[in-house]
DNA sequence: ATGGTTGTGTTACAA
């Protein structure tokens, strides 16, 4: 089965695409980051005429994230523990084809240092937290999404200049090691080694064009689930499409769990 | 060269 994550840039603004998308590439599940849209406007129908479930959580013009699933859904959890002041729709997790899975909007962070940057910290620390119980359940796991994080310089096109910026700075990549370090896998890296492998690209200055790009986006497998992997890899013609996303779909493929 | 682009929703903010 194929699972993948993309950070569409507004869900509404990217349908066309997306659908475009679902229809030639066929994800059993799909996790999208800022879909930019409250519940109530969340476009429902067209997806599920191609036959996905759906959850989502979002809010107005912000953030927003949701899963589309071939198969059935349970255990759906909104939003990640450990702030009730947190009213940001980063996160959402459920149970479906025998996976746990989890669509991640992590805080970008900048400007760096600040507020923002802070709130992203703690928003990793509790993302760890919900990590560890989740691997205590040693099932198939995947953690997937935009973690807005380049975690060495591998992951950067030209590291010297994002020096001090909240995707690069040595507290977030602390942070992202520590949640590896739990026991994850980045299942793209585990078939993708090496520079020059990006998933972003800013639209200002033809960075598509010159591959000016950015490893951001992030699949992370429990042991149970890496253990079925068998393949992953960037989808990069979405990006070179009209109206793209900024971001491009990464995927991974793993042997049916049940 | 102190720039450039996109989306949401206003004439700013976030990315």
């Amino acid at each position: 089965m194929k699972i993948a994550s993309w950070n569409v840039n507004s869900i509404r603004a990217r349908l066309p695409r997306i659908i475009d998308w679902l229809q030639s590439f066929e994800p059993d599940i799909v996790l999208l980051q800022e879909t930019k849209v409250v519940d109530e406007e969340f476009p429902r129908e067209p997806l599920e005429n191609l036959n996905y479930k759906l959850i989502f959580l979002g809010q107005k013009s912000y953030n927003g994230v949701a899963i589309l699933s071939k198969f059935s859904i349970d255990e759906v959890y909104f939003g990640l523990p450990g702030d009730t002041n947190d009213v940001q729709a980063r996160y959402i997790e459920c149970l479906t084809g025998g996976i746990r899975v989890a669509s991640i909007y992590l805080p970008n962070g900048n400007p760096a240092p600040g507020k923002k940057y802070d709130y992203k910290i703690s928003w990793m620390r509790r993302l760890i937290k919900r990590t560890k119980i989740l691997l205590d359940k040693e099932e198939p796991l995947i953690l997937g999404g935009d973690y807005n994080i380049c975690p060495t310089d591998q992951e950067v096109y030209d590291p010297e200049k994002w020096v001090g910026d909240a995707l690069c700075r040595p507290e977030a990549r602390s942070c992202f090691r520590e949640l590896m370090h739990l026991g994850l896998t980045d299942a793209f890296r585990a078939y993708n080694p090496g520079p020059g492998k990006y998933s972003y690209w800013d639209y200002t200055g033809g960075a598509w064009q010159k591959d000016f790009g950015l490893l951001i986006d992030h699949l992370l497998l429990s042991p149970e689930a890496a253990d079925n992997l068998t393949g992953s890899g960037i989808d990069r013609k979405p990006r070179g499409k009209e109206k793209p996303s900024d971001h491009t779909p990464v995927w991974c493929e793993i042997n049916q769990v049940h």
